[in-house]
DNA sequence: TCGGTCATGTAATGGGTTACATGATTGA
DNA sequence: TCAATCATGTAACCCATTACATGACCGA
């Protein structure tokens, strides 16, 4: 029930193609949600079915036509119930913990070049992070009022990614002191 | 294609029922990996067409029968195949930032009180954590081999749990001066 | 000429959630 | 007496992924 709200939620700024949205998805959203275009247009179809999106269609010479959506009076009320409610505990999906939680079955080496793997990929994933924060928001340290949400979702996203090296990084330590006391 | 190998790493220990397996879930995997208990059931039988498992049946007079599962030969060798891939990006799919990324739609007051609640929530996540690990991990620093990775999982949701939650304080902080601009 | 972008989708399959069902035992 | 635990599952539905399809334009 979540990805309708994401939708809705990226719709209530401002009109969009599924096409836009499958874009905003992958810049703005990817560090805490992510949908393929398939469900997208899925969706799209499904809320328009309930009424809580119109579109229009925009005729197109060089290129393909496209529909513009935008949310309608009961989406945006949908969507407030929705940000009105309790907040629920993280539901985890993590398939590298699911893979260390058995690394007692391998060798301490390969344990090792794992996540030192694992750690380069959320470095370079932090460093885009950083890279957008740079070109989208304001040099100031306080966000301006309708950019919060960005702001905070992104710098969340961003202690997430140091704090996955830094675990990276004590788990290695830990796996070259067993990797030791073998060896001796 | 994640939850067969959290099945088949659980079975590569000892003999299980599909019922010992929710219970397993829930106390050690809930941290990186949630399944129910019909989503476990439907794969068992799926993992045993494909003789992954296998299982022998225990005729109880005090309680239903049950079926003790094990991983089979061609399982092992599935798992260590599935242990040898490459680290892949996180997927993230976390409901709360999702609404908090819609928050310039909400008053400050209303984001403040989800924070403090959302903080509340995974503190009291964090102590469950805590005393987990105080029960069944032993006192010394460094984790014995055989439960390094469930030390390191364990360690990494708690490392998790303090983190959102010093991000919590950061946006409570956020809303909080975005309030006094707003009013004064 | 080859791959990428723009723009839309269908179909098949697989993963996840919710509701329902059974029936004995045990502790509050 | 009531709820929880043990133990197993089916059925219906919904959500997510992968493969396939179309076709013009643009830059290397």
């Amino acid at each position: 029930m979540a990805l309708r709200y994401a939708v809705m939620g990226l719709l209530s700024g401002e009109e969009m193609s599924g096409y836009d949205l499958t874009q905003q998805f992958s810049m703005k959203v990817s560090h805490f949600w992510n949908a393929h275009h398939t469900q997208i247009y899925r969706e799209l179809q499904k809320l328009e079915v309930e009424g809580l999106v119109s579109h229009r269609l925009i005729e197109q010479q060089d290129r393909p036509d496209k529909k513009l959506y935008k949310l309608t009076e009961p989406g945006m009320k949908e969507l407030f119930t929705w940000l009105s409610e309790e907040p629920k505990p993280p539901k985890m999906k993590n398939e590298s913990l699911l893979r260390v939680s058995l690394f007692h079955l391998i060798p301490p080496a390969q344990a090792i070049a794992f996540l030192e793997a694992s750690r380069d990929t959320h470095a370079h994933i932090l460093s885009m992070m950083d890279a957008f924060r740079g070109d989208y928001m304001s040099e100031s340290q306080e966000p301006i009022a309708e950019k919060v949400g960005e702001y905070l979702t992104l710098d969340f996203g961003m202690r997430f990614m140091r704090s996955w090296m830094e675990w990276c990084d004590f788990a290695i330590g830990v796996f070259k002191r067993l990797e030791e006391n073998q060896t001796s």
